[in-house]
This record gives C-alpha cells, structure tokens and sequence, in this order.
DNA sequence: ACAATTCTCTACTAAATTGGTAGAGTATAA
DNA sequence: TTATACTCTACCAATTTAGTAGAGAATTGT
C-alpha cells in the first residue's frame, strides 16, 4: 500500500510549487535543494506532471515552474495518478483501470477493495494543494 | 497503493480457508487449484502466513491447513501487513514501523497521509474473515 | 551576437522487488 | 513401508524503482 519515493518527491515538490503560485516561477535546483531531492530525478517527475497538464514551464534565465491553475483547484490523487497510477489496491475495482476480474460474482474481496478504494479516494480526491499550504491547520477525523 | 499478488493470493486462501474452518483441513494443492495459484508459490505464501501465527498445518497423508482461530477472530488487515508489511502509504506514518520524518513539524503531507492510513486501516481491520465468508451480504457504505 | 541559464530529451544502469521454480527432506496415516 | 502432504533451502527471470549522464533547445541579459 506504499506510495513510491517518486510520488512522495512529486508531492513534495507540488506542494512548493503551490506554495508560490502568483508569486513566480520556481526552478528545479531550488525545489530539489530544499526537499533534498536529486535534481536529475526531479526533473523527470515535473516532466511526467508537466506532460499531465497540472504545471508548466518556462526555460531559459529566469525560467522555472509553476501551477497551471489555482492550487485549489487541484488534489493530491491527481499527482498520486499520474506517478504511481490507481489508487485501488486491485486493479479490478479501479475506476479509471477497468478490467474486470474473471469471476466477477464470486469475487468477495471486490466488495472490501472497493471500499478501501473508496476511503483512499475520498481523503486524496479531497484534500487539495491549496488546503496543503494554509498555515491554519485543520482538526482531523478519525483515530489519534 | 497497490497490494502484491502475493497479498492477494493470501486473502483467497485464507477465504477458503475461513470457509472450512472445523469442517476440516484444507491442502495447498486444493486451493491452488481452486483459487488459480501457482502451488509452489502458494507453499512460500502459507508458510508465512503460519509462522505469523494465523495458520496452523498437519503433514502428512490427511494433511493440510486451517485456521488457528475462529475466522472471525482474523483480519484482514492482520494477513495484508504479514505479507506486504504495514498499511501506511509513509513509512513515517506507521503504526508499527515507528519511523520519524526528518522535518517533523513542517512535513504536511504527513497528515494527510495518516488520514489515508487510518481510512484504509478502518476498513481492513475491521472486516474478519467471518464477514467475507458469510452469505448475506451487507450494504456498502461510501461511493457508488 | 553571445554567453549564461534553465528546462528537455534520449539513453543508460544498479539494486531491489515481484512472482515465481526446483528439489531434497520430514512427518503422518493407512 | 509406501504414498501423501507439508517444509526448507536455494535459486531465478522479469519488472520496477530510484536514480545518473550528457547533449540539445529555448530564453534572458549584455
């Protein structure tokens, strides 16, 4: 059930980005130095995110990256998405990943992956970057 | 955020194995033929499942395995962590690989992950295997 | 025009994980 | 004592993960 490394970086670097949206441009070494993360690497994750439409860019002096839209305007299960794919635990209750599982009747783990599917998706469809980068911290459900 | 085949391997044998639970033991051969998995495979799988405690076996002619427990004792989240490890999508939110991000207080993400944790632990380690093997099925709360 | 800067694109790679397989060994029942 | 069924050690190929290398292309400032 972990999330990779890549996608944990993607989020990471997401999250700076929201952080200086309107405020500029942000570049690969400056987000790679704060998050301690290997700057080759990270430039092929902002590509993967760039190719999904979330940031764009601008080369050249005075280049850099930012949010393609106002960070409340996108979640944490985008970027999850894009990086390390469906958030189901099989891909047979998956709702962008439709295959469907030979014995659909019999299937009784369907039921119970669904719902954990479901529970996954409700936080990370939910919470976006912008709820992210506000300071005022919010209570949080559930245990401890 | 996806389990292994191995984890899912383990979940339909200890389905069928919750289901002849005191009607008797149950061979790898049987549920390998039955739930589609490579013997051998599945050999490695129960062993494991056994010396985490869940299982027990007898050799020899008559063999097989069974449950150490009644199935509504068992978890699923119990077989999940035995053979993938822990739920957490952070290792840093773990309840039982204790390991503390390096930026404690300023790690964001962390919240929202043990959110996502703590969403699909209620799910798995609330449903027993008992729930899974009992025929009158229950309306699913969440989504569609 | 040109140099410095910054993203881009193709390619490669080492290590770990996943999903198995092989085969000899040991316990049990009939 | 033989057939059956779990056990244990070891191995393995393919894929994924987590990067690295380096040349190229766009942009800015001089």
């Amino acid at each position: 059930m972990k999330l990779s490394k890549k996608a944990e970086y993607a989020l990471r670097a997401m999250i700076l980005l929201a952080g200086s949206y309107r405020t500029g441009l942000l570049r690969i070494q400056d987000i790679a130095k704060r998050e301690k993360i290997p700057q080759k690497f990270l430039e092929n994750i902002l590509v993967e995110i760039k190719t999904a439409g979330l940031i764009r860019s601008k080369r050249g002096a005075a280049g850099g990256y930012e949010f393609c839209m106002p960070p409340q305007k996108v979640t944490l299960a985008q970027v999850v998405r894009v990086i390390d794919g469906p958030l189901a635990p099989l891909s047979c209750v998956s709702r962008y990943a439709h295959i469907s599982c030979p014995d659909e009747k019999k299937c009784k783990l369907k039921r119970v992956m669904l719902e954990v599917r479901n529970a996954v998706a409700r936080v990370l469809e939910q919470v976006t970057f912008a709820d992210i980068c506000s300071e005022n911290v919010q209570p949080m459900r559930g245990e401890t």
